[in-house]
DNA sequence: AAGGAAAACGTTCATAACGTCCAATTTAAT
DNA sequence: ATTAAATTGGACGTTATGAACGTTTTCCTT
């Protein structure tokens, strides 16, 4: 058994048994804990991890303890090339029981819009280049740690077409699978008519619950809302929810928007999903 | 026999051998399960299935039968939008011992090749961007599962600058990071001048030990050449191994890299790196 | 039909998990 | 402050697991 997170054989064992952990038996009575209710009771309790390695996660805690007191964010970290440090810090606060959602709004978007800001040097580009990565694969980790074997409900989206930003859709899938829905996400630079074309070509019992489309940055503005609006529209008709969101979706252009969801964070997604029906 | 639920192979065997799970022996003397009868015992003890397709999968057991037959290909898992079953594909045939360099040299690239030639369409564009992305999250996670705590060297690369395809360049630090590396990847559209940026400026017990570059698609073919001369030049003054290849590196053009290692598979960097010496 | 790669055979062995009991500690209530 | 209840973490002898090994069988390609 993982008596790798700092706690006793016995108690885990007894918790397994009181039926805070679920688990199943191998066939000569093992107890056998499947890795994403490990995380599940991990997160749930902030239970401090001692030995990573364990149960599969990359992670040196080693200087966990003496880089508390330094005034270290995320940013500097990113700002000196310690991608590792800055790996370890995500990972750390999602099993210390911190949303996708948060993570994404509260350390990553602020982090990656600052080193957005001076991206005209050598230096500027690979630092936003690295942090990007790093954010990428931390996130991809978290989806796959939160994800669930009996998805609630199926999701499809992506990023508009011209949008090359590929962390705010993967974000929104991470959000989707965290709260036990499936997320096919078709990435950056996805046409809007590709959605589209999926919708009407579906069988109708697969048909996904939920689409959306993250809009960093708009190629011909007004051509794309008139795509969107369509898209949008298709959903409504088909009973389908129908999220958007995105940097670009700010000022005037969100009233032609008038009558479907916009959202200005992963929290308000959050929010909307856990308390929505769907599936 | 069927190991495909995460358990041993001798553990089935006990079990079988203690009634627990019926099976008949061949001539042989091989054990051999029904598959109604490893569901039943699969689903008596509600086993998380680790990789559906190394039993003839689905991976909805109600739709058991019938399927066996269906010549099924990872191109044609794409093609309907399987992109649950190519997962699983990937995933088992990673578990099963192949390493990341044959999966990408022999699944992944003729598959996103195919997808690529027919990009035009709707239909085109969804698939290429399911698969990619599908791709990109199994990788990951392989990468996630192959890496050592105790790098044996670091490595440092990423796509030439104009070049969109994050695929290549996180396939190489997948098959570098499975050779015990660490391996930095700065993804898609990396200036050249940011690496030669980073290899100076470093303090020269941070340097990495080999420097990759992926050129999917030159845009100023010879400028680029010459950018990529030059940081070839850099790393070797500084001992620095100094890797490229990619698609664009085709015909004429690779007589300009003589002196320099180019790959035309990830197979042949693995095979070099397994030889070379490093850090 | 043959021949070679891949998978299953049976075996052995160190390690890890089993269930159970008990002392030491923490938490709550008198 | 004192006692009762509950939680914890070892200790134990026992059993299950999974990795290794060399051998044999199956399967697939030629």
């Amino acid at each position: 058994m993982a008596s790798a997170i700092g706690m006793s054989e016995s108690s885990l064992k007894r918790w397994a048994d009181n039926g805070l952990l679920s688990f199943t038996r191998t066939g000569g009575g093992h107890r056998r804990i499947r890795i994403h209710e490990a995380i599940r009771f991990i997160r749930e309790r902030s239970i401090p991890i001692q030995s990573p390695s364990a149960i599969g996660l990359p992670l040196d805690f080693s200087t966990t303890d003496a880089d508390l007191d330094r005034d270290d964010s995320l940013l500097e970290m990113f700002q000196r090339g310690a991608s590792d440090e800055a790996e370890s810090f995500l990972i750390s606060r999602f099993l210390s029981g911190a949303s996708i959602a948060e993570i994404g709004d509260e350390e990553i978007r602020p982090v990656l819009e600052a080193l957005g800001h001076v991206p005209h040097t050598s230096e500027g580009i690979l630092r936003e280049h690295c942090a990007t990565q790093v954010c990428l694969q931390v996130i991809e980790r978290m989806r796959g740690l939160a994800r669930t074997e009996e998805p609630r409900f199926q999701a499809l989206g992506g990023a508009i077409g011209g949008d090359v930003y590929m962390l705010p859709t993967l974000l929104v899938s991470g959000v989707i699978e965290e709260l036990g829905g499936r997320a096919v996400n078709l990435g950056a630079n996805t046409p809007t008519d590709s959605i589209r074309w999926d919708l009407s070509n579906r069988a109708s019992d697969a048909m996904p619950d939920l689409v959306w489309v993250s809009v960093s940055h708009f190629i011909e503005e007004h051509d794309q809302v008139d795509d969107l609006l369509r898209l949008g529209q298709d959903c409504v008709d088909s009973g389908i929810a129908f999220f958007i969101g995105g940097r670009a979706l700010v000022g005037p252009v969100v009233e032609r928007f008038t009558g479907f969801e916009v959202h200005s964070s992963l929290q308000s997604i959050s929010a909307c999903l856990s308390s929505a029906k769907l599936g």
